[in-house]
DNA sequence: TTAGATAATATCGTTCGCGATACAAATATA
DNA sequence: TATATTTGTATCGCGAACGATATTATCTAA
């Protein structure tokens, strides 16, 4: 049996490749409506975890660089969601804190994962497989994020 | 039981997309050596599968506007990998084709999947997993790209 | 205490990804 | 055969990603 490697169906990158930006684009409507980016949810969601975050805390939770990172806090602040200042201790560190406004986002922010998982599910996939699947990608991404 | 949605941890969608960057990560010492980017050899991919393609059906393939695909495609003329040309029967689409030097790189690309595939299988998730994992994806791609 | 190393963040340049929109060619319709 | 619609591609603008590099601040060792 042969088997052609260099084929787009064959390969592993592009599915996930495809699937994550499709499923970002199923947060489009809903993150719209807040008048954030997907990258802007993921950090607003590590900060409703845990406000007060340095910018490096964010980007290794993230698996992100400050490169990233640190103008896309600059967006957040302009928009009012979040204010960022230098540690009194260590002027080296930026801590990243939620504005009042960036706190209430949060409230209105709790139909997302209820809308996109009605979405994910009505692919057919199933809960079970769901969570096998993001049990793979967390094995995959703990490996390769060293 | 509670069970916060709002926690990175408890979603589908930073999984998947994280993994998409650590994946593509890991093709980038061969794709350097190349001289083109991750977007760029999946366009290769397609074209090496099947020459003379239009814009509009390598978009389709890669789940891609032509907003993105277009640029990208000048910038692998310019690398004179492929060459576009306006169809003669309808002027409005454009052939994709690959050079001399675009088919070329395609003997030197056949390290990549096989060096992929051991880095990827190094992170212990065994081949058979991995194809459950592709699988699964591919039926959130088929159902959210409709 | 001071030069060198390290750490935390930021800047710069290039390429994607994509929504909105434009534009020309082809097709359909009146 | 004019006019409207559709089709295929391209342009524009913005916000990521990220490699390379810079800029401070802190730490370390002579």
């Amino acid at each position: 049996m042969t088997c052609d490697y260099l084929k787009l169906e064959n390969q592993l990158c592009f599915p996930v490749y495809a699937a994550s930006r499709l499923i970002t684009r199923e947060y489009q409507p809903f993150l719209k409506e807040l008048g954030i980016t997907y990258p802007q949810y993921l950090v607003l969601l590590v900060l409703w975890e845990e406000d007060g975050m340095l910018v490096n805390t964010i980007a290794q939770k993230l698996i992100l660089n400050t490169n990233t990172i640190t103008p896309l806090l600059k967006r957040l602040e302009q928009q009012g969601f979040v204010k960022r200042e230098r540690s009194m201790t260590d002027e080296r560190k930026v801590i990243v804190n939620l504005t009042t406004n960036g706190k209430q986002l949060k409230e209105k922010a709790h139909v997302i994962p209820e809308g996109i998982a009605e979405r994910i599910l009505g692919t057919g996939i199933g809960l079970e497989r769901l969570m096998i699947l993001k049990d793979n990608l967390h094995s995959i991404i703990s490996h390769l994020s060293k």
